[in-house]
DNA sequence: TTTTGAGTTGTTCGA
DNA sequence: GTCGAACAACTCAAA
């Protein structure tokens, strides 16, 4: 008998899953392993609510499994000696692993496939970072043209189908699946692959159509909140590429269409950061840009601790940070204003900000965050312009006009009059009194005036860009 | 090889 | 309140 170990790795699902399809197609006997990794356990850029998430996912995917006659196994170590020991002791002759593209997991898989029969699928993205070059050969660097490149491929068909029965497994030896309370234990993203296909469905159905328009209001729900999901592969990028598709298809009028085009939009964003971080991983340490490598930031650890706490004094930068404490998880607007207030407004090291998002976001990816990341600063791939600063008082009132998204996750913000929610150091004393907040007691000073702020990172900017 | 048009998501200022 | 221009120069991609 043929028995072939389905390496899972950022893929916790059954469905659209090439490395699952085509180790049953090999074997009559599939192993789904999972590895705890002390190498990437122990990183600085994973932290207990990512890794509560991922555990979350293993067990969801352990009981998906056993609805089919299998069962997860888990195991523990250097993945190179646990593929070996795992070998030996089912006698499987073939691993089968969707490619990935950190550089850490580059490394990993480069070392397995020369000891082991690895072979690796693709499904991290939906196109593959070496089939989109420029007609010259080298890899692109401007997201316009990528996407145009992304777009003219064809689609690699239709997402497949779960397989309905797997093999019985052997006895296997395995490691119960670690449990790390979840902080809040009623999270809003469940962990698991239904949740993820329940998600993406209801996203497709109806809020893609107005994505377009909503998707930048911090107050509403206008995002598909697939995040976490994509992250860890419990719903696949061709799954969500080809929902997007198919929501444009069945578009009533031009906004519908523009809604469902817009998403697809960011799902090839998330496929340009990932190709940029395969074809020059050195983005993980430094500026992509050389020019702006030797900003010298401020050191400046009580800032960036009430930047962390989200006592800024800004509403919206807090309301972020405080959005990620509780629940792992940022707007996506509300992301680019805190991380613009760390750096251009604190005159932070980026790098210690998406040091930050990496170890709180439940949806941390390495390509996707140091992407958004670079992008804020400047230091990134676009045409930078240096004067890109956001306006934390601006953008709260474009982008939360009633100030719910504040009062959420600001609650001693709760009573202040929409007038002042973006800015409530303007309240005069009195109104302070009347709605019991007193700036500098029950919420803070702002940490820094926002357009000296603007002016001292312009002109660091301007003389080192 | 040279040339040309373009480059995610911003802000401020003055008319 | 709204609108367009200015905010630098540079590099990329493609013809």
């Amino acid at each position: 008998m043929n028995t072939a170990i389905w390496w899972i790795r950022r893929d916790l699902r059954l469905s659209d899953n090439q490395a699952l399809a085509a180790a049953m197609h090999q074997a009559s006997m599939v192993i789904p392993v999972f590895i705890l990794d002390p190498g990437l356990l122990n990183s600085p850029y994973i932290g207990q609510t990512r890794l509560g998430f991922l555990f979350d996912g293993l067990c969801a995917l352990d009981a998906d499994l056993r609805r089919r006659g299998s069962a997860l196994i888990l195991r523990e170590g250097n993945p190179l000696e646990v593929l070996h020991t795992l070998c030996l002791e089912s006698g499987a002759e073939s691993i089968f692993a969707e490619a990935d593209i950190s550089p850490y997991a580059r490394r990993r898989d480069e070392q397995v496939k020369r000891e082991l029969p690895l072979n690796l699928l693709s499904g991290v993205t939906v196109h593959t970072p070496e089939v989109l070059r420029k007609a010259e050969g080298s890899p692109y660097t401007v997201f316009t043209p990528f996407s145009r490149m992304w777009c003219s491929l064809p689609f690699p068909g239709g997402p497949l189908a779960a397989p309905e029965r797997l093999p019985v497994l052997p006895p296997l030896p395995s490691l119960g699946i670690p449990a790390i309370p979840r902080h809040p234990a009623d999270s809003p993203f469940p962990a698991g692959e239904s949740e993820a296909q329940r998600r993406l469905a209801s996203f497709a159905d109806f809020t893609i159509y107005r994505y377009a328009e909503d998707r930048s209001r911090m107050d509403l729900d206008g995002t598909s909140g697939l995040s976490p999901y994509l992250r860890f592969g419990m719903v696949s990028a061709r799954q969500a590429a080809w929902a997007a598709r198919q929501a444009e298809a069945w578009a009533k009028n031009a906004a519908e269409r523009q809604g469902a085009e817009t998403w697809l939009n960011e799902l090839i964003w998330r496929e340009f950061y990932a190709a940029i971080l395969y074809h020059f991983p050195y983005v993980r340490r430094l500026a992509f840009r050389p020019q702006l490598r030797e900003i010298s930031w401020r050191d400046a650890p009580a800032d960036f601790a009430a930047w962390v706490e989200g006592q800024t004094g800004y509403p919206v930068v807090d309301a972020a940070m405080r959005q990620l404490q509780n629940t792992g998880w940022i707007h996506n607007r509300a992301r680019m204003i805190a991380a613009s207030f760390l750096i251009k407004d604190l005159l932070i090291d980026w790098r210690l900000g998406e040091c930050h998002f990496m170890q709180h976001l439940l949806d941390g990816d390495p390509a996707a965050n140091n992407g958004g990341w670079q992008w804020v600063a400047g230091t990134g791939t676009d045409a930078a312009p240096y004067f890109r600063v956001f306006n934390p008082m601006l953008q709260g009132i474009k982008f939360d006009p009633q100030g719910a998204y504040v009062r959420r996750w600001v609650p001693e913000l709760t009573t202040v009059p929409n007038d002042f929610i973006h800015a409530p150091w303007k309240m005069p004393a009195d109104v302070q009194r009347r709605v019991g907040c007193f700036i500098g007691k029950d919420y803070p000073a702002p940490l820094v005036d926002h357009a000296l702020a603007r002016e001292r990172a312009l002109n660091i900017y301007k003389v080192k860009g």
